[in-house]
DNA sequence: TTGACGTTTGATAATTATTATTGTTTAATA
DNA sequence: TATTAAACAATAATAATTATCAAACGTCAA
């Protein structure tokens, strides 16, 4: 961990008012040597080869943490079951990051060159997640 | 349901190569009837109001009957887990239907104005998924 | 140092969402 | 209407996540 890491974490830690723990320093730590979108059973894996006594409970909890304090972010907010898109029109979503509704906004009055954080109806923009959806080398094959 | 949804549906069991059956007729209408982006649960409960002995895991199958076949999509893919972004650079994601691999491109790759449908690794784009993560009004407050 | 107190952890139970299994019923078609 | 494969309901199983709780820990005042 640079020394840059550890005042990062510390930072968190004290805006969170939480302890700095051993735990948590190497969760955080695994969490930034890792690269692509590892899910928390893959950390909970590589946390063990330091910390072999680590709770999957306690990787969740920090997980959480960390997204919560903006460090990191879910790679697509998953609402926790499938859910289906009723609207036929093309639109894109407003989704918020706390209670994880999702409102529709159509693809007209979301110029992508706004940058403009506040959108209609008081939605606060924080940041864009835009997923192109479609088939990859390998199943395109199949 | 319209004479050209009961065509719709009849097309979409021909191709599948599934029978018309009382619980596809009704499933299928009711997320027709139905707006936003509902649950299965939100669905079986519809359903339930017109076929009491309805299952649950009915709700399912045919939901994912009507998704594969195009006729509705999922809100946003879900990868079944939490998956943590552990790239910070700003980019989006190459995001495959069919195995829901995820894959970055930096923000500068993806031109908003290029309809091409073949990308960097040939990765097929089919369609664009667009998320503004933020804070609705309610949230906000709090 | 010691002891008291609030926090964090690990172990595990509980919950939620989804999928698989199985015996029974039903739709399609002759 | 009789046949037969498909679809169904019921429910068990699984996967992901969260909640619970007792024990261990860190901190700080004495």
């Amino acid at each position: 961990m640079t020394v840059a890491e550890a005042n990062e974490l510390r930072t968190i830690c004290e805006r969170a008012g939480v302890a700095v723990t051993h735990q948590r320093q190497v969760i955080y730590e695994t969490l930034r040597t890792m690269h692509g979108h590892p899910s928390p059973e893959e950390v909970y894996t590589r946390v063990k080869t330091r910390i072999p006594s680590v709770s999957l409970a306690t990787v969740y909890k920090n997980i959480h943490l960390l997204i919560e304090s903006g460090i990191f972010h879910e790679v697509s907010l998953h609402h926790g079951s499938l859910r289906v898109e009723t609207n036929e029109k093309p639109h894109h979503h407003l989704v918020c990051t706390a209670c994880k509704s999702i409102t529709d906004i159509a693809a007209e009055e979301l110029g992508f060159v706004s940058k403009s954080r506040k959108l209609r109806g008081g939605f606060l923009a924080q940041r864009f997640a835009v997923d192109v959806l479609g088939l990859c080398p390998d199943c395109q094959k199949k």
